[in-house]
DNA sequence: ATCATCTTGACAATGATTCTCATTAAGATC
DNA sequence: GATCTTAATGAGAATCATTGTCAAGATGAT
């Protein structure tokens, strides 16, 4: 019902690629470095408005990190969430029709319409999962001042 | 288990009496504003530590707008989120068991381990909802222009 | 090739949040 | 109350992501 035409492009098609073949959530900013580290010259301004673009008209994904920052990530298809590594960024996509049903049911029953949601799950994926007593994953810091700071 | 200590000054008692009076999710620049017009003069720098303080200690709800800026909301206590009014920005403070064991599971499932959640619902309260065909809320412009721009 | 438009990009402009660091004021001591 | 230690404050500079500007370039249709 929206989705409008856009111009294929070289800088579209550079910046879709990108996104593609890494994966994982990244922000405009960084899509601009790589593109033109990789020769793939592309103008900051328009990454901004692709990636925006792309979001809009689905197809990728937007969500904010934990300091605000906006990181895109090429999704599959359809609406879901995600789980986010807090250490190495690793993402999984995640489905729930429960949680799906609980916020139509909250919505209603409090009167709210045409509603919409944001859910996302940090925390440490496996591999970074601290398992035996030497192996921290985030911030560790065990042998230290014994004081309190 | 964290929770340090913070001496009591006017600057903190002034930014929590004004969150406490609001009751609506506010930004930190809103509530430099208003502190300022208030006559209670409050560094623009503190507004933004205290704010940051009292989310960290708790007893402050922080989360951000969809264009990333933080707004800050005095809650009740426990783990909740929030049902937010896109038009008129009422807020409504939801429970959901069921979220949170669907978190937990899809959590554990993945091999994903001390994790921690985000889940906000935007949408139109009650009040905001164009029951009539006359009374349209978010954004209305009915009679305008007929060409395209 | 030509025209009407959509895109682009270099750079300025915003705007929120953070930093600096000299000054002020709690809290504890004497 | 005077004094000392140190967290808290604030004015303004510094960051930094995101947006705006607008002339120049690219695209699709004629
Ligand atoms: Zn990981
Ligand atoms: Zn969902
Ligand atoms: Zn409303
Ligand atoms: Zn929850």
């Amino acid at each position: 019902m929206s989705v409008t035409f856009r111009r294929p492009t070289r800088q579209r098609a550079a910046v879709e690629a990108l996104l593609m073949n890494i994966g994982d959530f990244m922000s405009a900013q960084d899509l601009h470095a790589r593109l033109r580290a990789q020769g793939q010259g592309v103008g900051l301004a328009t990454v901004y408005r692709t990636l925006q673009a792309m979001a809009d008209d689905g197809g990728v994904d937007m969500l904010r990190t934990s300091d605000g920052e906006a990181v895109y990530r090429r999704c599959s298809t359809g609406h879901h969430h995600h789980l986010v590594c807090r250490s190495c960024g690793r993402t999984v996509e995640v489905e729930g029709p429960a949680v799906e049903s609980w916020t139509d049911k909250i919505s209603s029953e409090n009167g709210f319409s045409d509603v919409h949601h944001t859910l996302e799950i940090f925390g440490l994926c496996a591999s970074c999962t601290p398992t035996d007593p030497a192996a921290p994953a985030a911030d560790a810091d065990p042998v230290e001042a014994p004081a309190k700071d």
